[in-house]
Parts: structure tokens; C-alpha cells; sequence
DNA sequence: CCCCTGATTGTTACT
DNA sequence: AGTAACAATCAGGGG
């Protein structure tokens, strides 16, 4: 199993051992669909402030992360759900983009 | 064939 | 505009 880390994959990305940056990152590579948490964090977020009014970024941020954890797979399920969906239409872009896009030529009409 | 790592997404608030 | 913890998730390369 993958080691949790407190990786910040930007900037400091999540390089702290001999990861060796490879992955080549495509012309046309279609943005991954968001995760569940993304429209976990949509829903709660609201949610979250309002029980914690006036709390910063930081403070939501790990509510909703030990709350999304406190839900169940059935809580979860809604939000997976979007995410699956949301990742569906991933699937689209990376299908396009691993078709052709390849080394197709983009035109796009102006 | 299997594992791991990097990259990406969205929230809000601050600088 | 970018970064900060929070979690998920995928795709590709390397062993």
C-alpha cells in the first residue's frame, strides 16, 4: 500500500525520496474528473461554515476531511456517484485525446 | 504483471 | 494569482 504522506503535490510536489520525475504530461491530457471529496467538500462546505461561522480555509478543510471520513459508504455513495460521473466524462477527453490527439493538429474555428 | 509516483480537482481566505 | 490541508483517483512508467 502507497505510503500516506503529507505530499503537496505543487510546489513542493510530493518528491522527498527518489521519486524521479518521468510522467510526461500530454498537449491535450484531459483534466481528471474530480474526486468525490470535491463535491463532498461543494455540499459541506456551506454546511461546515455555518456550524463554524467565521472559521478560516485551514479549519474547514479538516472538518470536512474528518467528516467525509465519519460518513459511510452509502453517504460517500452520492458524492462517489458524482465523481463517477464526473470521471465518465473524463473517460470521453482521455478516449479523445489518447484517439487522436495524439499528434492531431487542434484547429479550432475562430 | 504489479507497484508507485506524479499530476489534477475543488473549497475558502490570505498575501 | 498562487498557496495552504483535506481526500480521491487515475494513468503511465519502471521493476
Amino acid at each position: 500500500m502507497p505510503k500516506e504522506k503529507a505530499t503537496t503535490r505543487k510546489s513542493a510536489k510530493t518528491a522527498d525520496k527518489s521519486a524521479g520525475g518521468k510522467k510526461k504530461k500530454d498537449p491535450n491530457m484531459p483534466k481528471r474528473g474530480l474526486s468525490a471529496y470535491m463535491f463532498f467538500a461543494n455540499d459541506q462546505r456551506d454546511k461546515v461554515r455555518d456550524d463554524n461561522p467565521g472559521i478560516k480555509f485551514g479549519e474547514v478543510g479538516k472538518q470536512l476531511g474528518e467528516k467525509w471520513k465519519a460518513l459511510n459508504e452509502k453517504q460517500k455513495a452520492p458524492y462517489e456517484a458524482k465523481a463517477a460521473a464526473d470521471k465518465k466524462r473524463y473517460e470521453e477527453e482521455k478516449a479523445a485525446y489518447t484517439a487522436k490527439g495524439a499528434d492531431e493538429d487542434e484547429e479550432e474555428e475562430d
